[in-house]
DNA sequence: GATCATAAATGACTACTAGTCATTTATTGA
DNA sequence: TCAATAAATGACTAGTAGTCATTTATGATC
């Protein structure tokens, strides 16, 4: 089975008829799963009700998926495809720097408002599974390391428009692109995932999304403008 | 029973024996769990554990806690409890204005680095357990009111010292002090949890936990001055 | 088309969980 | 000493993820 699952990923070219019977039927219970766990969440969700809905037995989908993170983990890289689309589709084009830097965050805003139901997989999954990238690479699931490649292209994109941003002028050089690209990665996945949580939170302070999420890249536009030197600390 | 429970919330001041006896033996099964929770996780820790590592029954649990959930957010209160002191010492004294501001971020950074169990606590809490406060109070159970209060001492403490700062006019009045602190204590509270779930990929970056802290708090300083007259858009 | 070897599907099964509730045990006051 | 009330109990329910010996389907060979 293991050797089965390694010859496949080598060649992708050219697949054959039961490895293409094999995917179909993955991707059966991938469509099953993913309305299940779209509409109900992770947590309600049993493989049972997968099984089921999948017209499959629940062996089965053991055949197929290591666990029921596993599973999740494929509708989490589609929600990966999905933002980084977008992200691509809201910065081509665009004025080098800081337009296209904000950019970025109003494509991942963008995500969550159209999406939101993919969003709280992305958010889930950052929770729950938080060190897949520190596991020993041999003990990755095929899936792990399928959701894994996502964030990375995901990353790069990311760090190589700062990376222009930082060869124009247009950002500041004191400090490294990974370090920018962290700092906003995180602010900005992090704001709008308790902008998401916290809605009453939001209505009782009289707080309209759109003027947080403004204001918030409005701090980060002063923060990252070009110092002349030294930074001042 | 919940006669008797809203009678003893009361006459705070004097609890009968019966009363205080009540409340040793629910301290003796929050220091039971507490252990559990703080090594093990919530999720690794059952009940049937706690049962008996306090020498009491899985009933008994039951007559003094609602549900799992309701336990955990009685250590929860004890983590708020420790922040809250925490804050008080940090900021007290201290010059108004973003000397201080500075200060609530450096004391929940603190916190982090000096009780990171308490800190996995409260943010598995947030993400478990987001709506406490969308619940009507009829059906809140006495441990998410009690955590819940801490929350709004915690809050308090924030928007004073913003209300503070901008009174002496040292931070920006354009935007109201309920969506600064709304922000800062997301951004703050968020990028820290971050740092610590991420541990692997600021090692993969060659970043210093101390360094990105610093940046964030530093952009956000830059965002926080105050303005001339318009914001520039 | 019969026979066999291999691949795939199955569901009863294990081991575990949170939470319940009828019953037992302890406590208290008369 | 004896009720009456309060507290403690653990067997029980209903649910879960994951397993694996067994059955069923497939495909090649003669």
């Amino acid at each position: 089975m293991v050797l089965y699952l390694e010859n496949k990923s080598n060649k992708n070219e050219k697949m054959s008829r039961k490895e293409r019977e094999t995917q179909l039927r993955r991707n059966i219970i991938i469509e099953a799963a993913e309305k299940l766990f779209l509409n109900q969440g992770y947590e309600n969700t049993s493989m049972d009700e997968i099984a089921h809905a999948s017209e499959f037995s629940k062996g089965t989908l053991y055949n197929y998926f290591n666990s029921k993170e596993d599973l999740y983990l494929a509708i989490a890289k589609k929600a990966y495809e999905i933002l980084i689309e977008l992200t691509k589709k809201f910065t081509q084009n665009k004025e080098l720097g800081m337009p296209q830097i904000k950019q970025i965050g109003y494509a991942y805003y963008e995500f969550t408002k159209k999406y939101p139901k993919y969003a709280t997989v992305f958010h889930d999954i950052a929770m729950k599974i938080p060190d897949i990238e520190s596991k020993p690479k041999k003990e990755q699931t095929q899936f792990e390391k399928e959701y894994l490649s996502m964030s990375y292209v995901y990353r790069d994109i990311f760090l190589s428009i700062l990376e222009k941003a930082i060869k124009i002028g247009a950002l500041r050089a004191d400090k490294s692109p990974f370090l920018i690209a962290f700092v906003l990665s995180r602010l900005t996945n992090s704001l709008i995932k308790d902008l998401m949580h916290s809605k009453h939170i939001v209505k009782a302070f009289k707080l309209e999304e759109d003027e947080i999420v403004d204001f918030v890249f409005e701090i980060m536009e002063d923060g990252l403008k070009p110092r002349e030197k030294a930074n001042k600390t």
